[in-house]
DNA sequence: GCACTCACATACTGCGAGTACGTACTTTCA
DNA sequence: TGAAAGTACGTACTCGCAGTATGTGAGTGC
């Protein structure tokens, strides 16, 4: 008979299915997108608040209305739920990201955006948890990292490029992803410390400057005609 | 009767204690010790073989010839035992990175052997399983931090007051605080990626290129008698 | 040599991830 | 339009593992 079933736990899914409009069928696919996506996101609030770890299937459930058995029939376990609760969070972050990057035209003030809208996500408690301190660990790094290199980093690509450009810089791919990846770390650390530092605004000032001057120091080699390292260079 | 567990499991601690010198009290402390001991070495390796969550403290117990009984009489529970090999690797670690940099004078060589040596522990798997990878998701990053700002983080900052030194900047401690972290997180990420790359001689050049850059960018705009920002600034 | 306690060993509990299987509602096709 | 097939779950269980309660013999202080 298939029955709700009656927890007495608080709900977190505050919607009745009101039948989105899914393209490919009729009401079954539309309750069962709408289950998915409830086990999601609860998922994402459970898994934020307390952890992967201290995050219960049974817990997730319940709050999403549903039992094991739907968990399972859309997840092959609770790592494939944490992963789609993890590239929710990343697709997220990453539009918010671009959306404050988008029709900058000169690189240094797309940069300059860029760097602001990464401070302001990295402070997001669920992004902190989910992407930062519990993605490497729960996914693996590799699997971590491929996910990462389609939104997040990717952007954080785009903008090098466009900075190498306006500075007449030629890299090879490898030092671009390079010099990606230490601008990424940099900015994840930092983030993670604004986070937990008691005036986070100061802190986000602070980093700002920092990786502010760092951009100066470019722009002083570029004035200055010093070229990029291309290649592997001895002592 | 206490007898020693007489599992077959292969024996990760080849040697029967052989009463190390403890200062502080005779036989019983001494074999007290060294099961401790025992017990840490095992973890570290299995922590970073197969993942704190992967690693069953029964495992644990076999590998090092003693029961669960042991274990909770030394530590109070997983995340307690974790902490200790942590600490034990953050310390070899730190000591490393520090015998690598001692003695040298000149802040900027200084600076680049630290690098190096940075990045040659970073590429150690127990290095990046359990410090950098497991650290912040099994600890909690308060916890994480804590840990580490006694140890290769203090490096850190100690490298970049002798840089800040030499060129002349004076940096309240808020921003030397900010530029350390921006930096220990470029390296610790550059360093995962430099550890999970093909070439990773190749890769760590790369790095060490790539940061050597950022320096040489310092070193222009100190020639240029361009301040460092030592607030918060408008935009 | 005697009490004491420290450093364990043994046996158990409870929680939580994963599994096996059952069932009602949908969709499909004759 | 009705039967067959498949989907989207629900229910009830197993099993592994962290943590606990309790016992015990080998050191240690007196």
């Amino acid at each position: 008979m298939a029955k709700s079933p009656k927890s007495s736990v608080s709900k977190l899914v505050p919607k009745v299915p009101t039948l989105p409009s899914v393209p490919g069928a009729g009401r079954r696919a539309a309750y069962s997108a709408s289950t998915k996506k409830a086990l999601v996101e609860v998922a994402e609030v459970l898994f934020t608040d307390h952890g992967y770890a201290n995050a219960s299937l049974d817990a997730i459930v319940a709050g999403a209305q549903v039992t094991k058995g739907a968990l399972y029939h859309h997840f092959s376990g609770k790592q494939a739920l944490f992963e789609a609760v993890f590239e929710r969070v990343e697709t997220e972050s990453s539009k918010s990201i671009q959306k404050a990057i988008k029709n900058q035209k000169d690189p240094w003030v797309k940069a300059r955006s860029g760097l602001r809208a990464f401070l302001a996500v990295v402070q997001e408690p669920r992004y902190r948890r989910i992407v930062v301190q519990e993605g490497p660990s729960v996914l693996g790094y590799e699997r971590y990292r491929e996910q990462e290199e389609r939104s997040t980093f990717a952007t954080v690509v785009e903008i090098l490029r466009a900075v190498l450009e306006a500075g007449q810089w030629e890299l090879d791919e490898d030092m671009v992803q390079t010099f990606a990846r230490i601008f990424f770390g940099a900015m994840s650390s930092a983030g993670e410390s604004v986070a937990g530092s008691d005036d986070a605004t100061a802190a986000a000032e602070r980093v700002e400057v920092a990786i502010g001057f760092i951009i100066a120091g470019f722009q002083a080699l570029a004035d200055a005609g010093v070229e990029m390292p291309t290649g592997i260079v001895s002592d």
